[in-house]
RNA sequence: GCCCCUGUGGCGGAAUUGGUAGACGCGCUCGACUCAAAAUCGAGUUCCGCAAGGAGUGCCGGUUCGAUUCCGGCCGGGGGCACCA
């Protein structure tokens, strides 16, 4: 027997022993409840990093955790495969990104399995390989079918040397990331996913998921939108070509009297109206559409309006006109790309009022003396009652909406109603390594989808990345296709589609993947949703809504009875670690930073990154400590869902933890448990032993539920010490053995070696997990707080369950609370029975 | 600007519904073992104080017998959204 535990021989051998006898297959026909933990599947970038590591050793811990509770674990593992990097990489390496793309999941599965996680590898699957790809277009027609894809004219970031279209983030300082060209503004006809359609069943569905934390959901509520107001029409003046009015949209309808003008969008049809015959207007038009589209342009941008010269009429107010301004803050894309302005209670307003000198009459006062006093520098958004507004005076604001809401719609001329700030999803990219798009286009028929006979529409092999854009635009052979509808000449499209589309299914298809369709519906069902989903925040709002959104989308067409896919939502905190620079401010590696020659500062604590140098490769970790000192570490210290500083001397530390474990093993299997039996009664310490092995059953068990991996290995390091000062009886071997079963989730090789070292039949893996003994969680004896005042200033032992009139007595008689109380009675006594005594003096 | 989270020893962090603040780990100090080192084990480690004792959970105030926990107001750190009518 080895004194040491041995890794780097155990930990394969045990990886070797799950692999061949199928333990953590997930069997569709098991009569075992079941559960379905995942996280959230990695794109092959390469290598493993640390961040990998957290995220799947949280949901390992838990996947094994299940496994013991007697649950059938579906925990499947995959890849997000499609993305620019492969592309980025072609262009540099001179590779294809199949082959960069499938090199780099060898590699990293490689890497993954020597984690030990408890996966279900059968399951595996790509999103670039067309067995998953060809469905995931089948599912995209059959969302055409039902008429919830559809095709429309948008504005996008266009790399003009790279010719390819650029996400916003891709776009830094108005220049392309790569090329660093200006980015110019371009229409391009694009596909777009119907989500809009689900804005109302997204957001109230957020109230279902209270497994979710509060700050995604709140996110999620923000990014959705939703603002209720009235919708209504200003007639105009004169018409402009054949319009006669203009549609505005606002969430103040009570403010209506304080109206000073309308503005519409450099975009608004009315606007583009005009400057066909006014040379000004389309030249301040064209000056709009110059800025760019950053946050930060947007931010420093002036307000400005251009005075069409054309007159609205107010809606209660036949002889009110207003001047009609083109203002370049007004959006088309939401609400009706048209406002009315009041400036006394809206702060940018306020600005365009002063700027161009137009009234501002307050509406809303706080008080009645407020009522007439001018709003000066700030618009005044907050509560109070309507003046200066006629019939609505002394209304609240909200009875003000409701009443000109009502007035409007009884007269015809304005509609309460619902506007969001979601956007349909765009889902067209202009890229090789995506999914295609499965849409022909054919002169007579237009959009045409591909026969579904004839998916998968595969990737064509050969193209080469030497010339900027998109190789499949300019492929040979691949864009011809023939029309299914009139047989003629139809080009194929080259769009691909967005990766956010590849990664919201995959979650169905681990649970079910038959050859000749998406899933199967019963065998999906009978997983999803998944019960806990583990990632980073940073897929807080697109990846998860999005997710939600594609799963209501395939009940909504009767293929899925699930409305929400994740039932519990887990977000951890990032592997951090600190950052080194030289004198001249290039970022050191850490172990640079050791042997550097020259001054080394010592930078903030950041995110493990390429670009600060403060990345630790997992690989030689686990070379190095085996992969159980590297999952305890994932699991130590930090709260999960919190930064974790990656640290040498905490590596270390686990490492000596590992070790402990072992050695109090090892010498339990050296020293033979038979002679315990028929042993005497039980000391007092050994009883002691017992209740706290059950307390930290209870206290692991409700800990690796909640997710405080933390504190899960607090009570075990407890335990540990417990055990490793209790004398030799037959409560220290049942310990010892319940201590590996309550560990065996974080540290499983370690638990299989010392589980076999016990004389265990079975793996530890598919042990029980042990069950706590309710009459033993709580002690006999009681310590209770003494307090004078509310401070404490003693405490007393007594049973547990003792009267209040036990414990007041026993407090009274306490020397220090006696001399303390100097021969007073006391004026009160609170007594909390088994905790505290307090005295008021 | 709006919305949200957060602030506890040298460090990461514990503290069911308000009830003994600092569990557990890291680091550090002292000691044991050793020729020595590593490993391991033992003791200590919020601050001030020799001690008795006092102070203490970002700051100020409130509620309470009692506040890390609840309320109000500031200050610091982090995140999300951002011309959203």
């Amino acid at each position: 027997m080895a004194a040491r535990f041995n890794p780097l021989e155990a930990d394969a051998r045990w990886q070797r022993t799950w692999e061949e006898r199928g333990v953590f297959r997930a069997s569709d026909d098991s009569p075992k409840p079941r559960a379905y933990v995942l996280e959230m599947f990695p794109y092959p970038s390469g290598r493993i990093h640390m961040g990998h590591v957290r995220n799947y050793t949280m949901g390992d811990v838990l996947a094994r955790y299940r496994r013991m509770k007697g649950y059938e674990v579906l925990h499947p593992m995959g890849w997000d495969a499609f993305g620019m990097p492969a592309e980025n990489a072609a262009m540099e390496k001179k590779v294809h990104p199949g082959a960069w793309t499938w090199s780099n999941i060898d590699t990293m599965r490689g890497q993954l399995k020597r984690l030990g996680f408890a996966l279900d590898w059968s399951r595996e699957i790509a999103t670039c390989d067309p067995s998953y790809y060809g469905h995931e277009q089948a599912l995209f027609l059959d969302l055409f079918d039902a008429g919830l894809v559809y095709r429309k004219e948008s504005e996008v970031n266009w790399d003009p040397v790279d010719m390819t279209v650029l996400a916003n983030e891709q776009v830094i300082d108005g220049r392309g990331w790569r090329s660093g060209a200006p980015v110019e503004r371009r229409k391009l006809s694009q596909w777009f996913l119907k989500i809009t359609d689900f804005a109302e069943e997204l957001l109230e569905g957020l109230g279902t998921l209270d497994q979710w934390p509060d700050k995604v959901r709140l996110m999620q509520e923000n990014w959705i939108g939703r603002s209720r107001g009235l919708r209504f029409r200003f007639d105009l003046e004169t018409a402009v070509g054949d319009q006669d009015g203009l549609e505005v949209f606002t969430t103040r309808p009570d403010t209506i009297f304080g109206a000073s003008f309308a503005a519409i969008s450099p975009d608004h049809p009315i606007a583009t109206a005009l400057a066909e015959t006014d040379e000004a207007l389309s030249a301040f038009i064209a000056e709009c559409k110059r800025g760019g589209t950053t946050a930060a342009d947007l931010e420093t941008a002036e307000k400005k309006g251009f005075d069409t010269g054309v007159r609205v009429v107010h809606p209660l107010d036949r002889e009110w006109v207003l001047p009609l301004y083109v203002a370049n803050f007004v959006l088309m894309d939401y609400g009706t790309g048209a406002i009315f302005g009041c400036p006394a209670h809206d702060q940018r307003d306020l600005d365009f009022a002063r700027k161009y000198a137009l009234p501002v009459t307050r509406v809303v006062a706080a008080s009645p003396e407020e009522a007439a006093e001018p709003v000066k520098e700030e618009a005044y958004s907050g509560p109070g009652r309507l003046v200066n507004s006629r019939f609505l005076d002394g209304l609240t604001a909200e009875e003000g909406i409701k009443e000109v809401i009502g007035r409007a719609e009884a007269e015809g001329w304005g509609q309460g109603t619902t506007v969001w700030r979601l956007r349909d999803w765009g889902v067209s990219r202009q890229r090789y390594w995506g999914t295609p798009i499965p849409i022909l286009h054919c002169a007579a028929c237009g959009p045409v989808p591909v026969p579904r006979e004839q998916l998968p529409v595969v990737l064509p092999e050969d193209v080469n990345f030497d010339t900027p854009g998109n190789p499949l635009d300019r492929h040979p052979t691949w864009t011809r296709a023939q029309c299914s509808e009139c047989g003629g000449e139809a080009r194929r499209e080259t769009d691909t589609l967005d990766t956010f589309v590849d990664s919201s299914w995959y979650f169905i298809r681990f649970a079910s993947q038959p050859k000749d369709a998406p899933f199967d519906r019963a065998a999906a069902e009978s997983w999803l949703p998944v019960d806990q989903y583990i990632g980073g925040v940073e897929h807080a709002i697109l990846h998860l809504l999005y997710a939600r959104f594609w799963t209501r989308a395939l009940k909504r067409i009767g293929r899925l009875d699930i409305e929400e896919p994740f039932k519990g939502l887990f977000t951890q905190g990032m592997v951090t670690h600190a950052t080194f620079q030289d004198a001249e401010g290039r970022w050191l590696t850490p172990e640079e930073a050791e042997s550097h020659a020259g001054a080394v500062t010592r930078g903030r604590v950041e995110k493990m990154s390429k670009s600060k140098r403060n990345t630790v490769d997992p690989e030689p970790i686990v070379d190095q400590y085996g992969a159980d000192a590297v999952r305890w570490f994932m699991l130590s210290d930090s709260p999960p869902e919190r930064d974790l500083e990656w640290s040498e001397a905490g590596i270390q530390g686990t490492w000596r933890f590992v070790q402990r474990l072992w050695r109090l093993a090892d010498e339990e299997a050296s020293r033979g448990s038979s002679s315990w039996l028929g042993a005497d009664e039980p000391s007092a310490e050994e009883r002691d032993l017992e209740r706290r092995v059950h307390r930290t059953i209870a206290a692991v068990g409700a800990n690796i539920e909640a997710l405080a991996f933390n504190k899960a290995v607090a009570n075990l390091y407890e335990l540990t010490s417990a055990i490793e000062k209790a004398a030799p009886s037959a409560q220290r071997s049942r310990a010892v053995r319940t201590l590996l079963r309550l560990a065996a989730p974080m540290v499983p090789h370690l638990g299989e070696e010392a589980w076999a070292a016990l004389g265990g039949k079975s793996l530890i893996a598919d042990a029980q997990w042990p069950e706590a003994d309710a009459a033993l969680l709580a002690d006999e004896e009681v310590t209770i707080a003494v307090q004078v005042n509310g401070k404490l200033r003693d405490t007393l032992a007594a049973p547990k369950g003792a009267s209040r009139e036990t414990l007041e007595e026993m407090a009274l008689a306490s020397e220090k609370i006696e001399r303390l109380l100097a021969g007073k009675p006391p004026r009160k006594v609170i007594v909390v029975p088994d905790r505290l005594v307090n005295v008021v003096a």
